[in-house]
DNA sequence: CTGAAAGCGCTAACAA
DNA sequence: TTGTTAGCGCTTTCAG
């Protein structure tokens, strides 16, 4: 029995190419990369080589031959909750879409911070929030990966990161109240672990001092972001001997329950209190009124991290071909970037007609 | 100026490991592949030695070396709605966990229908569902590419395909309703263009049949999935002359909106409409009264995707590799499988005490 | 403008 | 058990 050399199947190659179209395979890369040097009816011949033969190049090859590689890997922890959200699906989306239009590869690792993350072959990292995986940023960094870090403004590491205004949006979420004449108004936080929710009380302390309201500690209501908790801060909120009359609350699905336990305790919406959001979920569109909320972009800022990204990405490589070295401070200092969280108003908030 | 050979820094390879060890990198390949013709005392110093160095292979050198690849694409097509629902979330974790398990890397593909998909060094594909991309499945059969479907029952083609008993979670949700006494019975279907919510229409029409209940045309209504369907179609079901008492919706958010605006319209859940879902949504479990419903297995179905999918790729290397020729209809035959779908009793839904 | 040839880092066939 | 060596398919010098 005679051995067979090749262990697996012969797919098409570059040389099959270069054969076929009797120029070299340097030639055939050449078309392959758009380098310009090369005469017009050779990558004329080439092309339609490939096309013939319907040659896709190998990217380990590829990859192997330039040591780059351009897949971006997507590290959302899966620590309770955040991976049932409205956010991270706008976030995977918005990743998701951008890649495919940059041509990168979405690698998705779904990772509790303690496993440190395998790195093998990635090109660059996206790590959404960081809550206890900071290890995994600050060794993917140490490792001259390029990384960005998205939802987290992240003040003492030189890394690029792309956060939303939460304090901005929630502060004009509550000036808003203020502006309708409301004096008590409550707020029901998020996981204050999470920097969102952190900002978030701190924009809403934030307007209150601004207007001289005094801040009321019976007012603040602390939760883990769950509708189940929503629930009972609700209730705690609406039975109260004093009760507010418009509550600012930290997500969309958590005013949603709000609103519900409003109804069922016999309270009109917006008559009775007003309610305010914050993440322009959709679905804080149906029911009978529209919830008035504070719009944060998700989507754009999941696509301005692959931006980012395939920046620092570009900038590597092009440092490693022997482009001026790294100046700290210039071009290729991380960038950290704040985008604004818009109002929406829609039916949840009425003036304050009390006395 | 002196020329530099490397274009790009040198990581630490195979070749560092076996100096530093004192053996051939083959005995380095052998260790790193758990080959298990190797001398104890040469695996230890091996395994010190890329402790040592902090090296992982690259995988790109592996799989071109190999002609395998690990890579397993999960392709959600990007259709209106499907990806803003829990359904997508849940595959995406099934998916991704058992990836992380598998040790495969799972790719992200969102992508619309019509365009080709990018197969470019893909080890497999899963296609979650099939609306308007049968021909990229098709495709990626003709190609050879070891492709499963999940969430579609595919009976036309020679594919692994795992979905749920979308028919019999409906039926033996109807038959419940039928147990408590109800006899008009509503149903809220879902998009009926996808094959598990025409599945669950039939599932409805089916356990009524057989409890010789008269269908109604006017107790169906076609929705989208969508919270504004699902909310207009409530409103026609309770506002109509001859109510039903009992509603089947073919999905939990929808139901949600059904209760929501039961509510508004001044009805009384259970007391004056029993409702049951479809989807065991932990959404469902808030608000006042908990949604009995049918819990399907997401995540096992996507995780058997994944190890459906890695026996397709391991068969395939095995085959390359001068194992058996492929016989039809043995152990390589692509598998189809059916999971059930579970009744989930909360208090939504009561006994008919009408006349 | 082109092509020969030297890698990239790893696996696997083969010989020892 | 081990090491030698020939690829895997592509990019990138460097010399025409």
């Amino acid at each position: 029995m005679t051995r067979i050399k090749k262990a697996h199947p012969k797919n098409i190659s570059i040389v099959d190419v270069a054969r076929a179209s009797g120029v070299s395979i340097t030639t055939v890369s050449r078309v392959i990369n758009k380098i310009g040097t090369v005469k017009e009816s050779n990558r004329i011949k080439v092309a339609s080589a490939i096309k013939d033969l319907k040659f896709q190049p190998s990217i380990f090859a590829q990859r192997l031959a330039t040591g780059r590689s351009n897949v971006v890997a997507l590290v959302i922890p899966r620590y309770e909750g955040v991976f049932y959200s409205f956010y991270a699906l706008e976030l995977i989306r918005g990743v998701g879409t951008m890649c495919e239009v940059l041509k990168l590869d979405l690698l998705l690792h779904l990772t509790d911070a303690r496993t440190p993350l395998s790195l093998r072959g990635v090109g660059g990292i996206i790590f959404s929030d960081i809550i206890g995986n900071r290890v995994q940023l600050e060794d993917s960094l140490a490792k001259g990966i390029p990384s960005v870090v998205i939802n987290y403004y992240v003040d003492d590491l030189d890394v690029s990161c792309i956060a939303i205004d939460n304090a901005g949006g929630a502060e004009s979420a509550v000036n808003y109240l203020i502006e309708l004449g409301h004096k008590k108004i409550a707020h029901i936080t998020g996981d204050i672990m999470t920097q969102a929710a952190a900002k978030r009380l701190e924009g809403y302390k934030r307007a209150l001092e601004k207007n001289n309201i005094k801040l009321r500690n019976d007012y603040i209501f602390e939760t883990d972001y769950s509708r189940g908790q929503a629930r009972s801060a609700a209730e705690r909120l609406i039975k109260s001997a004093d009760p507010a009359t418009a509550v600012f609350v930290a997500s969309d699905a958590m005013a949603l329950e709000v609103m519900a336990v409003a109804r069922e305790l016999g309270k009109n919406i917006p008559d009775d209190l007003s309610i305010i959001g914050f993440d322009d979920n959709p679905s804080g569109l149906y029911g009978p009124v529209g919830l008035t909320t504070v719009r944060q972009p998700l989507i754009r800022m999941a696509e301005e991290s692959v931006k980012e990204l395939n920046r620092l990405i570009s900038l590597k490589s092009a440092t490693n071909r022997g482009g001026s070295a790294m100046v700290s401070g210039g071009k290729n200092a991380p960038r950290k970037i704040l985008l604004p969280a818009e109002l929406v108003i829609r039916e949840s908030c009425k003036p304050f007609s009390g006395g």
